[in-house]
DNA sequence: TTGAAAGCGCTAACAT
DNA sequence: ATGTTAGCGCTTTCAA
């Protein structure tokens, strides 16, 4: 069932019928209603692939998600397969690997698919000008910044938390409460992302406070995987048995974690107190609770979709928004005498 | 950049492009070569909706999930894109709400983008044969069957555990274990859905070890959500003091139900037995680690993948394959003495 | 207000 | 082994 048919049952032709499946002004009614009764009736479904490929560009929005998995992110996406349905565009959701190259796969995306723009989400941080230049539609970069790269604040937009500062924030509330010997649970120290920035605020926090950086403490894992965070925390466990508190990066690598400290002897958090960064629900049903700080998910998903729809229509140019994390308070924290 | 451009780069004609590029046989090694160095240097990616236009179908499955948020289904999703990106298909996720029709979501979705099959990610149970007559493609199950439906094992696929039989089996382990106060936490005992049956073999297991039906110890969560399952925890107790287990039909459920019981002031497994279906990472962590039967991710993700290429290629029709669960031992299962 | 016709980029006959 | 060419279904000028 094509238009011609639908033109050939109507007795008018295609352009006639293309008109009114695109809302074209100029149709009499008569008409109008006539090929509407015909489509309805033969449940007539436009072929995308046609419409795509002689229009320039489809109506359509990427989603590139590097490292799927993350507890965190299947939070956001629904979120933004929802504003970008909102805004009437569709989404194209494409999962990659941590080892892929987000720019390149969403590149392929565009082209492929003629998008209309594209949205990072978890991406990595040390864009150079070259890099960018491949992607020749709009884009937002979602949970991280150009931290480590060369942009100009003027070339991207991004929505993140402030991980330098909420991570160092995480920290504090750990040193507020008296705690001195802290170790660090995180995927890498120096991998040019969320990790390294989240380190720097621990290191950062332990500063400030006087506390001298005590590279014993530091614990990587080398992904955000529940199972080498358990790894890791044993480990840490053999090697140590000084620090009486620990900042996960993540929730999920937190509560891997706090079962290591359980299965090596430690209570959480009477022996060791745990900290982490996100705010999966599931963390608040654990026993203890985990205390956190949580990104604001909705936010989140939605800031993006804002930014880079009002690109697109050239409502605005790049920008950046950075979310306030706020402190859950759990039961994971214990205040030092 | 089109498929033209490429061919003048190299020479030759765009017949010969699009054979390189679709590894038709009759090329000669040098063009080959020469073709595909053009095209990466250039970057040239084929335009997808000028390749699915020409093309009678599209080489893409449609996987239709039916209430995002379980995560069991997160651990699911992405084997099955691996699995169907491996059989040399292109997977087309599609999410739908719990309230939404698979069956429409699934039709509209197969002909607009010419999809060769589809597999139904939680669906419902009661199709019949004009409600399926809507696909005119192979499709298949995922997690469910037909059980409520009027339909002949002939007409349809699926891949699931038999949620009875398990359901039976968990609590058969709480009863081997001493129990006979046994609640049960589940959305619906009447969603001809997975609840329903799930209760069905908490009734049977109830029965066959003699002990009778206590409809104050059966509880109704109305979904799925950790939310709900903590509020219908508590709720319980407020109700009832004196059951010793609870069978949860969902592992997130159980989480959240555990939380609430220590809410509460019952320990487990001290107080209260717990025991849930599905086994998603995350249960083995917590402590106390959830006892509970888990199903079979990677076959559950693999075995509708092979089935529906195998009807799409004519290799076979439709069948039936019903997965084992496995008990992992937990720590929230007490033996009463 | 309507129709005719030219492509969009690609694949697959068919021809060579 | 390679080139030529006819569409796939649709939107959009351009003409009427």
């Amino acid at each position: 069932m094509t238009i011609k048919d639908i033109a050939e049952r109507c007795g008018v032709s295609v352009s006639t019928v293309s008109r009114v499946l695109n809302h074209h002004p100029d149709v009499s009614q008569a008409v109008r209603d006539r090929v509407l009764q015909v489509v309805e009736e033969v449940h007539y479904v436009p072929n995308n692939s046609a419409r795509d490929l002689v229009k320039a560009q489809s109506d359509d929005i990427g989603i590139v998600v590097r490292g799927a998995g993350n507890p965190f992110f299947m939070e956001v996406i629904p979120v933004m397969e929802q504003a970008i349905l909102q805004k009437g565009y569709t989404p194209w959701i494409h999962q990659i690997n941590t080892e892929d190259d987000e720019l390149r796969a969403g590149a392929e995306l565009v082209r492929s698919n003629k998008l209309k723009g594209l949205i990072l989400l978890g991406g990595r941080f040390d864009y150079d000008d070259t890099q960018i230049a491949v992607l020749d539609v709009p884009f937002v970069c979602c949970t991280y910044g150009n931290s480590f790269g060369k942009l100009k604040e003027t070339q991207y937009s991004c929505v993140t938390i402030d991980d330098m500062k909420e991570a160092k924030k995480a920290v504090e509330v750990l040193i507020g409460k008296g705690h001195t010997k802290i170790a660090i649970l995180l995927d890498s120290t120096c991998d040019s992302s969320i990790s390294e920035l989240r380190y720097r605020g621990y290191c950062e926090a332990l500063k400030e406070a006087g506390i001298e950086l005590d590279e014993g403490l530091v614990q990587e894992t080398g992904n955000f995987s529940m199972e080498d965070a358990y790894a890791a925390m044993r480990k840490l466990l053999l090697r140590r048995n000084d620090f009486t508190a620990v900042f996960a990066i993540a929730d999920s690598m937190a509560l891997a974690a706090m079962r290591a400290l359980h299965d090596g002897g430690k209570q959480v958090p009477m022996d060791v107190s745990m900290i982490a960064i996100d705010g999966i629900p599931m963390s608040g049903y654990v026993v203890p609770a985990l205390t956190t700080l949580i990104q604001p998910r909705k936010e989140m998903g939605e800031e993006p979709v804002r930014i880079l729809v009002d690109m697109i229509e050239g409502k605005a140019n790049h920008c950046h928004v950075i979310l306030p994390a706020a402190v859950r308070e759990g039961e994971s924290v214990r205040t030092l005498k």
